[in-house]
DNA sequence: GCCAATTGCTTGAAGCCTAAAGAAATGCGA
DNA sequence: TCGCATTTCTTTAGGCTTCAAGCAATTGGC
């Protein structure tokens, strides 16, 4: 059923081993520096990477955010970030209230102690990460910002067509 | 407390923001990718992604393998591997027996049906990862594929270092 | 042969996560 | 104003995941 090489034979297989052979190089780095971090984070600071994920984004925003903000921006689902944040106000690190203006919506806050722990979590992360990719250059860090950026916006795109 | 540029001045803190945005968007790709490729597999085979990546493993090997290398190959506990495993028997896409020469480990196989099964999913999944990548020029993706490779070494690197 | 250490796996508790369904509040158009 | 779709969040069921503890089988040293 091949045709000629001006008409594409489409029932002819392309090869796309190169982009899965990407892609689980791609998930091997990140599941290999996410338990990393996961560990170091219990071991220091007996925190979850979840929970330090959470607190990274209310870090970012004195005033706080509700739930639906912090979920797309963690890319986690609703359900999840409304038990995460249970715990979180629980242990006395966030601030939960709800909106003046809109009584669904629920806006959360670090508190002062839970900005402090964060603070004091992050320095420490931040050198973790470095030390992780220490053997790559300046000059890898950004190609591979480079090549990062195309492949979200790949990805974004074939997510996109498909939710049509 | 800075002293010279010959003697390292500890005390002050470098700058290691770039390496942090880098693990971020590494992290937001694999999150982005990892999600679309979960819906996929749910909408189209009704398969958890976890499953599926078990039997890659198992596809690879005919006579099977143990229940701990799995474990090391897919990176993640042993625990969990057991739990997986039982609801994939159980479904009747692995088959397990207990060793002949150590009765302390458990040999899974994909069966027939796993094997076609997950043949018939990996097809697929194969084509939504070049979508998926459909961006990356061929060269695009052997420079990613170089520098994932460095990360990768970085990382385990940095892992073995703390595991003294 | 015997004992200690190791290895392979399972179990249990806790937490993370999703998808789907549901409750409450909002807003918009008729 | 009413009705209805939408948005925001919670709940539920099921599954995934880790860590730590524990059991059973094997191995290695003596």
């Amino acid at each position: 059923m091949i045709l000629d090489s001006e008409t594409k034979a489409v029932e002819l297989p392309e090869d796309h081993g190169d982009e899965l052979r990407l892609w689980l190089r791609l998930l091997t780095c990140t599941t290999l520096i996410e338990g990393e971090v996961r560990g170091r984070l219990r071991a220091r600071f007996d925190v979850t990477l979840p929970r330090f994920d959470l607190m990274a984004q209310l870090d970012k925003v004195p005033d706080g955010m509700t739930l639906s903000d912090v979920s797309k921006r963690m890319m986690v689902s609703n359900g999840n970030v409304t038990g995460l944040v249970e715990r979180l106000v629980e242990s006395g690190h966030l601030d939960r209230r709800t909106s003046d203006t809109d009584r669904r919506v629920q806006v959360i806050r670090l508190t002062k102690a839970g900005r402090a722990e964060f603070r004091r979590m992050a320095a420490e992360h931040q050198v973790w990460i470095a030390d992780i990719f220490s053997d790559l250059s300046p000059k890898d860090v950004r190609e591979l910002m480079r090549l990062l950026a195309k492949t979200k916006g790949s990805a974004r795109k074939a997510a996109q067509k498909r939710a049509l």
